[in-house]
RNA sequence: GGGCCGGUAGUCUAGAGGUUAUGACGUCACGCUUACAACGUGAAGGUCGGCGGUUCGAGCCCGCCCCGGCCCA
């Protein structure tokens, strides 16, 4: 028996822990079953998991448990990505520290110190929302076995010449004091000025506009326009450059935009990737201004040591002073920041690991298209990220806490020097090199830095399969079957999947890509704390439940962001109490359930019937990973023909007290019904659906949990499309009649004395099948279902036309029959059309010919005081004597 | 500026060229009916972003425009 009302709290709790002990959703080593493996997104830890966790974690969960009935083995392992950046922030700021404050050795101590200890607390959020992912195949991508496989990347990307080191200009964030890659970059609008300062050829003032004055000193040459007349003569001239009084020269290049400003550009190394080009182009000097923690350098003169946009400060101010600047407006305009900390990029010489890769962009793109994109038109995103990539990948990272390059550089010659694979992980500040030189030293100079997190995550398959050592297994594993992910992230996480898929195996990571969107606030806003618009799912948890998030998470179409709406929990709530009591009504019946009836009931096969067709449905909504679709499906099926239909013209069979073939099938129906509805949600509501299967089916059923139990198969005997058409009548009649006697505040089960149903032959028939129900339901002492008319008035008011007959076949004269129909007699036209079977009609002179099969019904009005009911089933009329 | 997605009652959302556009929440009215008042039944609420076009017929297809979002310059 369950318990009076739904307690959701308990229950999910209890079954969160029942499950781990029951270890059933552990991958199966050994299981020749066919596999589903999932490349599972680690999150980034931070404090604790967020909405758009909860949204995108429960829609990957559905396919894992709809997979896991369905018979597959699911490989399913869940891993943190603790490395990098983020990492390092969060725990400066848990621990009040600096990372550059301590020695490399203890900032990374600490990192670890930390991450074991808020760890446990923060992946048991994704216990809490149902996950039903394998944590005992979990890492962390800085754990020993991460590190390995990164640097063992490392090592073959090296070897198979792909990867090189390189002095160069690069995105650099003199905040965080590393190089940045491309996709770490957002863009910003600042307030600026744009300030046109003179430069001086000879005696002669030339204008150039600039909103970076300090990079004056690193200025290296002046471009303009080769058809840019006003300047051409001075094409090859030298400019001074004010206050640093430096030359430069003064050079043609269409780059240039004659538009902005004055038309003339000076070329600094490096204020933007227009000067690197023009750098290389050209073979300019290098002349650096800004030094990495963003001041300016000993090249500045008197400026050295200034923060950047103290020395802009001073350098206008001096520029004015000395009547070299004419004029300053100020500008909005985009600048590039990094993403983390929002500083202004510089870009700076240094030396940096790259994997070399723009020249391999048609074949990103042609793996693209091999795997399969839900929803497709996500590609187009990739497509577009894979056309702009303007830099090879730079891997390298000048911070502390991340996977350490397995390098050593020889002091004496500067030969590269390698870790051995047997030895990895390495860390090469601690680790000395496996040899000497091939020059014969052993003095080594370690790499420090650190590389790239994506470096790391974007081997998540190899992470998560190799932590599987059966070689078959992991042939089996690979490519993975599925891979989710939100769509913030295809230009990091699955665009580097790939190359690295394609670097290491030659082949696509995954067969199917879904795509999931974001979880919005109520306005359908992006949340963000400074908005202070976050949603906590934990308080959501608190408030409603786990399996309701997981509802409403269910609710939209693929890849769609859905703004949060405390309306939606409530519905699912509300859905889940309807699970429950109905459930409880269903059960307490069912302790008579004896088996298989001789004959089954009219209306249990129509619920039967709609049931399996409701499994169809879902089962092919899966396939497509359309589990919105799966929902709505389901629970119309439920709430609709189970709950408000069958239920109630099955009643009179439960209470009653005869132990009948009647009673026998109803009972059967019920239990199949039930538990089959209960097994179509189970992906989508774990914990109910657990609780209520637990109480009554586990004892009956051949599994334990439901979780596992298998997926339903469709019983092509009991779909039976005219049982549901002729039924359909039945149900409809005693919905209406419902809807009577509540009109007239009459109490459903308020006896009827007599009722007469005039109608058709053919109905007739099929309401004489469910004549007992009707009349059960209903509580009619006496119901006569005859052919005879009854003795009220009727009139047919209107003829409605098929349009899609009517349309096809007569074109553009429809709206002159349609016309027509609606302006004649609809009583007159509908008896001939009944006596002659056809009518030929004029209309403006042109003739027509309809028969029954244009038209597709006729409404009509009933005369007969109150006690008519006015039914919408065509030719049915209704006789009631309360 | 480019790519992609979206615009449907007060709010959010489903829509497969074919009668009167789905559902939810909210609102209003009525009702404790032996699973369910954490409920049920009913009602009101819509120039389907705008303008053209294709078609017998367009929320859906085509073109242009407006607005919002994401990604990229």
């Amino acid at each position: 028996m369950l318990d009076g009302s739904y307690n959701p709290k308990d229950i999910e709790k209890k079954w969160y822990m029942k499950w781990e002990e029951m270890g059933i959703y552990r991958f199966d080593k050994s299981s020749n079953k066919p596999v589903f493996s999932i490349d599972t997104p680690p999150p980034t830890v931070s404090g604790k998991m967020h909405l758009g966790h909860a949204f995108s974690y429960s829609q990957m969960d559905f396919m894992a448990r709809y997979m896991r009935m369905r018979g597959f083995n699911v490989f399913y392992p869940f891993g943190t990505d603790d490395n990098g950046l983020p990492t390092e922030r969060l725990v400066e700021k848990l621990n009040n520290v600096k990372a550059t404050e301590i020695s490399r050795e203890e900032f990374v101590k600490l990192c670890l110190t930390t991450l074991k200890k808020i760890l446990p607390e923060f992946v048991q959020d994704w216990k809490n929302i149902g996950i039903s992912a394998d944590f005992s195949l979990y890492y962390s991508t800085i754990d020993e076995h991460c590190r390995r496989i990164s640097q063992r990347s490392f090592i073959d990307l090296y070897r198979a010449g792909v990867e090189y080191r390189k002095e160069s200009p690069f995105i650099w964030c003199p905040n965080c004091q590393t190089a940045i890659a491309q996709v770490e970059l957002e863009d910003k609008e600042l307030k600026s000025s744009f300030n046109d300062i003179i430069f001086k050829v000879e005696d002669e003032n030339l204008i150039i506009s600039t909103t970076r004055p300090e990079l004056l000193p690193a200025c290296v040459a002046v471009f303009v326009h080769p058809e840019d007349e006003r300047y051409s003569k001075y094409v090859g001239r030298k400019a001074r450059v004010p206050i640093f009084n430096h030359e430069v020269e003064i050079l043609a290049d269409s780059r240039v935009d004659t538009e902005k400003g004055s038309g003339m550009v000076m070329c600094c190394t490096f204020g933007d990737t227009t000067d690197i080009e023009w750098y290389m182009e050209y073979n300019l000097p290098l002349k650096v201004a800004i030094t990495k923690d963003g001041r300016m350098t000993s090249l500045t003169g008197k400026y050295e040591g200034m923060a950047i946009k103290m020395a802009r400060q001073k350098i206008i101010e001096d520029l004015r002073e000395a009547r070299l600047l004419v004029g300053s407006r100020e500008i909005t305009h985009i600048v590039n920041v990094h993403e983390r900390c929002r500083t202004e990029i510089e870009i700076l010489n240094t030396k940096q690991w790259f994997i070399k890769y723009l020249d391999k962009k048609e074949k990103f793109k042609e793996f693209g298209r091999e795997m399969n994109w839900y929803p497709e038109h996500m590609r187009h995103r990739y497509d577009n990220w894979i056309d702009g990539l303007k830099w090879d990948w730079c891997i390298s990272r000048q911070r502390f806490s991340g996977v350490p390059f397995p390098v050593w550089y020889c002091r004496d010659c500067g030969e590269i020097k390698l870790a051995e694979l047997a030895d990895l992980p390495v860390d090469p500040l601690s680790n000395r090199p496996p040899s000497p030189c091939k020059c014969g030293s052993t003095n080594f100079e370690p790499e420090k830095d650190v590389l790239d997190t994506w470096a790391t995550s974007s081997l998540t398959p190899d992470i998560a399969i190799e932590l599987i050592e059966d070689k078959d297994m992991r042939e089996k594993l690979y490519p993975m079957s599925m891979r989710p992910q939100a769509h913030d992230i295809i230009s990091f996480w699955l665009f580097n999947t790939v190359v690295k898929a394609y670097s290491h195996h030659n082949s696509i990571p995954w067969k199917d890509i879904i795509i999931s969107g974001w979880a919005l606030d109520p306005k359908g806003k992006k949340m963000s704390k400074s908005k202070g618009n976050i949603i906590e799912p934990q308080i959501v948890i608190e408030k409603y439940s786990a399996d309701a998030l997981r509802l409403w998470a269910s609710g939209n179409k693929l890849g769609e962001d859905l703004s949060f709406q405390e309306k939606d929990l409530v519905t699912a709530q509300r859905f889940l109490t309807k699970l429950w009591n109905a459930s409880k009504f269903a059960i307490m019946h069912l302790k008579d359930y004896n088996g298989k009836p001789e004959e089954f009931n009219f209306i249990d096969m129509w619920v039967l019937s709609k049931c399996y067709r409701t499994v169809k449905q879902a089962t092919d909504y899966f396939e497509e990973y359309k589990y919105s679709k799966v929902r709505k499906a389901v629970t119309e099926f439920f709430l609709k023909d189970f709950c408000d239909s069958y239920l109630e013209m099955v009643k009179y069979r439960l209470y009653s007290s005869e132990n009948s073939d009647e009673k026998t099938s109803a009972l059967y129906t019920l239990y199949i019904v039930l538990l089959t509805s209960l097994k179509l949600l189970a992906p989508f509501i774990p914990h109910i659906t657990e609780e209520i299967y637990y109480t009554y089916f586990a004892l009956r059923e051949p599994q334990k949990s439901i979780n596992i139990d298998t997926w339903p198969e469709v019983r092509q005997d009991f779909v039976n499309h005219d049982v549901e058409r002729d039924a359909e009548i039945a149900v409809k009649l005693t919905g209406e009649f419902r809807r009577f006697k509540a009109e007239r505040r009459l109490a459903l089960n308020h006896p009827i004395k007599r009722v007469v149903i005039s109608c058709p032959e053919h109905l007739k028939d099929i309401l004489t099948k469910a004549e007992k129900d009707i009349a059960g339901t209903l509580v009619i002492q006496k119901l006569k279902i005859t052919t005879e008319p009854l003795k009220i008035e009727e009139k047919i008011t209107e003829i409605v036309p098929d349009f899609s007959v009517l349309g096809p076949e007569f074109k553009g004269d429809v709206k002159m029959i349609v016309n027509y129909l609606k302006g004649c007699d609809a009583e007159v036209f509908a008896r001939e059309l009944l006596d002659k079977g056809e009518i030929n009609i004029e209309v403006e002179g042109k003739k027509f010919t309809l028969g029954k099969g244009h038209i597709k019904g006729v409404k009509k009005e009933i005369k007969g005081g109150g006690k008519v009911l006015n039914s919408t089933i065509a030719g049915l009329n209704v006789l009631v004597e309360i």
